[in-house]
DNA sequence: CTTTGTGCAAATTCTTTGCACCAAA
DNA sequence: TTTGGTGCAAAGAATTTGCACAAAG
């Protein structure tokens, strides 16, 4: 269990400054690591911020993208989805729940940048289609 | 160049009827390797094709990959981009210009599905992100 | 005929924008 | 007070849906 304390610690070393709303998502990235859309986090929120505005979830993920405090993925067509883990590592989306899934144990070469292309690459993104174990019996 | 007829022969062979505007459809995919989005072959097949509907590209594309017969890519989050070339290879998209380009001559076990994953997975993506000669300059 | 494909218009969904108000330094 | 953050409502863009008509077998 991450604590508001880290969530706040975390924001303040990726130079963001952490008002409630931003303190209030980080905690809930790093407690949630389901790499929820924008949708899920307003949803999980706003219960108990009633006046937490969608276009606030909006600008904090955009600045948590920026700083380079959250990946955002590219993964599920629908939404955007947010990761606040930034190591190498890929990721799996379910084709008949749509839930993304973490696959870490691969091999570091996998996330090399190739040489002697003539692009200025700057991020990797691994990803896996298919169906989880819930959806593949169906 | 490929010809009408051969779209016309790659759709039967993934048993897809080939239609006027399924075929116009597939042979742009087929002289276009540029990743296009659904407007991009809209735009272009309509001066020739004026009744043409967007609803009817929309219609194509997914029977297309329904069939097996084109790769949808999840890269650029703003539009759906579309690949004819199923084979196994990369993509790198530009944050610049948002052009899609192919990355081949990658390591085969890049594509490699990882075993011991409680998933079913059937495709891979592999995607890098940065900046194209042209773009990265500014 | 009967089935399948096409295309228009409307509806939906996700995201962005403009602007007024609020809060912190 | 001045700057930056928040939130509402409206706008925008991509995609989907419902339905009538056209085409093919």
């Amino acid at each position: 269990m991450f604590t508001t304390l880290q969530s706040h610690e975390y924001l303040r070393k990726h130079s963001i400054k952490p008002s409630v709303q931003r303190t209030a998502v980080m905690d809930y990235l790093m407690n949630n690591r389901t790499h929820p859309t924008i949708d899920e986090i307003y949803l999980a929120l706003s219960p108990s911020m009633p006046t937490l505005s969608k276009t606030t979830v909006y600008n904090t993920l955009d600045i948590f993208v920026e700083k380079g405090a959250v990946r955002a993925l590219v993964i599920d067509e629908k939404n955007a989805r947010y990761d606040v883990d930034i190591s190498a590592h890929a990721h799996f989306i379910c084709k008949g729940c749509g839930k993304v899934h973490d696959i870490f144990d691969l091999k570091p070469s996998l996330f090399q940048i190739p040489r002697d292309t003539p692009f200025k690459i700057d991020a990797v993104e691994i990803s896996y289609m298919g169906f989880c174990e819930k959806c593949k019996g169906n």
